[in-house]
RNA sequence: GGCAGGUUGCCCGAGUGGCCAAAGGGAGCGGACUGUAAAUCCGUCGGCUUAGCCUACGAAGGUUCGAAUCCUUCACCUGCCA
């Protein structure tokens, strides 16, 4: 195998910590004679029921190990869990066995798809640490993995001292070190697994599950970390617009949010981005970057970002359906003009809803009824911001009501809110 | 188990009887500028049938003309002691 993957990530900047890196980079070089590559494995707790965009980032470093030769093992983290890693926020509500469960069965269902199943050497696995710790007992774990944590060194990692000098924290959050620990020793003597990645939070557990690996085993293994994804302004990745994360669930996140979010990425992100969430090749990214910097307003860069992530996650047809929504609904073009088949496919692409023109609704109601406000009072004041608009045209009288001439091809009227929320309303004509 | 402190809006945090839907900051949202960008400035930021009303300051009771503010009980959190 070659040791090249290394130089790669350092490049995309995918590399934030390491355990020894020339012992690593001679690991990868031996394991180049098949049938014996090296095997790696990332875990991801279920802690809502989709993974979101961050999650990405662990994931293709997964595949691109997985493309230069290693073997990459997935891990759901049903056990780990329910227990919940600590974080500086404070203590994690418990989630019920019934959710965790089922959040985790979706997200192995998502993490299947980004590495490949060919029942070659590499093929991946996917395995799940509940299958090990759920049978376990209380004295075992003790006597055979807690035995060998020092309560010192737990106390003088970083996330325990923040917590210390706050709230506190519980035994529970306390005791997850161990878990992670004892999942990497798991998989070392189960697959022979010698490496664990995950995000630069991460890197205290992950050095756990080294530790214990030479105590028990004394074997050598190895530790990467990738940092955590953040903008330019250094927020944190998907914090920048809508409030929330952005997931790789079509059910939560439509692939037409999901492709919107990565349009708008700001330019002095484009690059970094690109690197991190795609395959694209070192020319292909630095031609991007000069394009963008030459002609920002094409957002040529942007566009490539968005239609690359939403093919990996969405599929190539999705892709060109959130594409050609977004090229109709934000095109120059006057939305009349539009053929009826475009405008109802842009509009599959967003919210809609359908309403009655007899009944008079106003501004209010279509933007409370299309979803774009929470209430109707802050339809009111997105009228008097002056953020509502119907076909492109701005409306300012919370009173005014949409005539019969005011419809779209195929009866549509395209309501929205600010410079980009847009939702579709279809009206039912009823003869009275 | 004892003692002390705490629990405020999305988050942080001020508020110790009326002027409190509740300072300030952050996030969010809208406008201007622009490129569906960033920065900046301005506005907004519980709900409703919106000059009014309703709900809200951990929960439930109580005192009072009036309570986020006082009293009681309960729950939870933190610290110290056992």
């Amino acid at each position: 195998m070659s040791t090249d993957i290394l130089d790669e990530l350092e490049w995309r900047g995918l590399i934030a910590q390491s355990t020894d890196r020339d012992a690593l980079r001679r690991d990868l070089a031996v394991s180049s004679t098949p049938p014996a590559p090296l095997t790696l494995y990332c875990g991801f707790d279920p802690t809502a029921p989709s993974l979101h965009a961050g999650n990405l980032v662990p994931l293709l470093t997964l595949r691109r190990f997985q493309r230069a030769g290693a073997r990459p093992i997935v891990l759901a983290g049903g056990a780990t869990g329910m227990i919940g890693d600590p974080r500086d926020t404070g203590e994690r509500t418990m989630n019920t066995l019934d959710v965790v469960g089922e959040w985790a069965g979706r997200i192995r269902g998502q993490l299947e798809r980004f590495v490949e199943f060919d029942g070659t050497p590499t093929g991946a696995l996917v395995v799940n640490n509940l299958d090990w710790t759920g049978q376990q007992s209380a004295l075992e774990f003790l006597r055979d993995v807690g035995k060998h944590f020092s309560i010192n060194t737990m106390l003088a990692r970083e996330t325990v001292k923040r917590r210390l000098a706050g709230d506190g924290m519980s035994y529970t959050e306390f005791s997850y070190l161990l878990l992670q620990s004892q999942d990497y020793l798991h998989l070392f003597r189960e697959h022979g697994c010698r490496l664990q990645i995950g995000g630069s939070d991460q890197w205290g557990n992950i050095v756990g599950g080294v530790d214990l690996i030479r105590r028990v085993e004394g074997a050598a293994t190895h530790a990467l970390t990738m940092p955590l994804v953040t903008d330019a302004e250094g927020r944190k990745f998907g914090k920048s617009t809508g409030g929330g994360n952005i997931w790789l669930d079509p059910a939560i996140t439509s692939p037409y949010a999901w492709y919107q979010y990565f349009v708008n990425v700001a330019d002095a992100d484009v690059g970094h981005y690109l690197r991190l969430f795609t395959f694209l090749d070192r020319e292909e990214i630095d031609a991007l970057e000069r394009d963008v910097a030459e002609r920002p307003h094409l957002r040529a860069g942007q566009r490539r970002l968005a239609e690359e992530l939403t093919t990996l996650v969405h599929g190539r047809h999705q892709t060109d359906q959130v594409v050609a929504a977004s090229s109709a609904l934000f095109g120059r073009g006057e939305l009349r003009e539009l053929d009826p088949g475009t405008l109802d496919a842009a509009l599959s692409e967003v919210p809609t809803t359908s309403i009655r023109l007899d009944e008079r609704p106003t501004i209010v109601d279509l933007l409370v009824a299309t979803g774009l406000v929470d209430s109707r009072g802050a339809a009111r004041r997105a009228v008097g911001e002056g953020g509502a608009y119907v076909n492109n045209v701005k409306v300012t009288d919370e009173q005014w009501a949409p005539a019969e001439s005011d419809l779209l091809p195929g009866g549509w009227l395209v309501v929205r809110r600010g410079k980009r929320n847009l939702a579709g309303a279809r009206a039912t004509l009823v003869e009275v």
